[in-house]
DNA sequence: GCTCTTTAGTTGTAGCGTCAATAGTTAATG
DNA sequence: CATTAACTATTGACGCTACAACTAAAGAGC
């Protein structure tokens, strides 16, 4: 580490940089969410994803796809919502392997009630310090990022909304 | 979150892209570094931020600062690290209050068999898929988004090397 | 039809991070 | 000075995630 340099400044700079984005970014969404809702963002973003799915409906692998979380991450996650009322899992009727979790009406509630408070979190904290070019950059450089950390695109990172 | 948009196509778009990143970068690194070196990427960049220090040694204050950590964390990850004989914690002579850490021999040592390893993740990852502009934009970007992450510069992250 | 493999999901455990509380030290105020 | 406030660091408890082991059902090969 002393005399070999393995990234270029320019490179080691930006890769530092990227590094504390991703530490600290998840912390002051997380803390938000705590104070405000007493949810995590991934449960949060658990929510809000099965807000926008056909039925508010989706099976567990899919869900976990979409939301860039291992199974176990999320079926404990769901234990955990499950208990609190914001969902419901059922069997798949078509495969008796599979299991569909719903959103409940009560958890529509509390996505609806939570969203405005993290969206101006993200608008502070992501969307207002950048530019429209800024953002288009960013959607750019993360699609590619995408590639490598998700190589079969199986948590769809990669697709149009 | 039916048929009021919070957030431009746009800007969703990148933001999501952003989200995935976040969730999946620390995993990619950290499976790597616990698989090789059996250390996860914060001890490991612990590890490397006293590599590069002056007389390999720091204030845990401002070890936290450089590696975007609260100072609990790394009070634990110092307690571990210590007890794997690869920093040592000792009081501060200028003020009693504080405690430096410093990085052994052993600790030395461990970084330098680490980092190949490590780097060649990061250059797989993050460094190859991207060109020289879009670095130079990711650094661009990242410096804007510590501005509200890290509203007095306190981990020091938008500093020049 | 019967194995063998793959897929879907859950559960338990161990490890890491956050938060609150604490102790000890220094600086600031009157 | 004496008192209060602010800073430095550690600790313990609790919650969340990863990993491994496991159950159960669907598909593949013969």
């Amino acid at each position: 580490m002393d005399d070999f340099r393995w990234l270029t400044p320019d490179q080691l700079q930006a890769w530092k940089k990227l590094v504390a984005v991703v530490e600290l970014l998840p912390g002051v969404l997380d803390s938000q969410l705590q104070r405000d809702a007493e949810l995590t963002h991934f449960e949060y973003f658990t929510l809000a994803m099965l807000s926008e799915a056909p039925e508010h409906t989706l099976r567990m692998t899919a869900l976990a796809a979409i939301t860039n979380a291992t199974l176990p991450r999320l079926s404990h996650v769901a234990t955990r919502l499950e208990k609190r009322g914001y969902i419901q899992r059922s069997p798949c009727p078509d495969d008796r392997r599979a299991t569909n979790a719903t959103l409940t009406p009560q958890g529509w509630d509390k996505v609806v009630a939570t969203a405005p408070g993290h969206v101006t979190t993200v608008v502070d904290n992501v969307i207002d310090p950048l530019n429209a070019r800024d953002i288009a950059d960013l959607d750019r450089i993360m699609t590619k990022l995408l590639v490598p950390l998700d190589p079969e695109n199986k948590f769809g990172s990669r697709d149009r909304p």
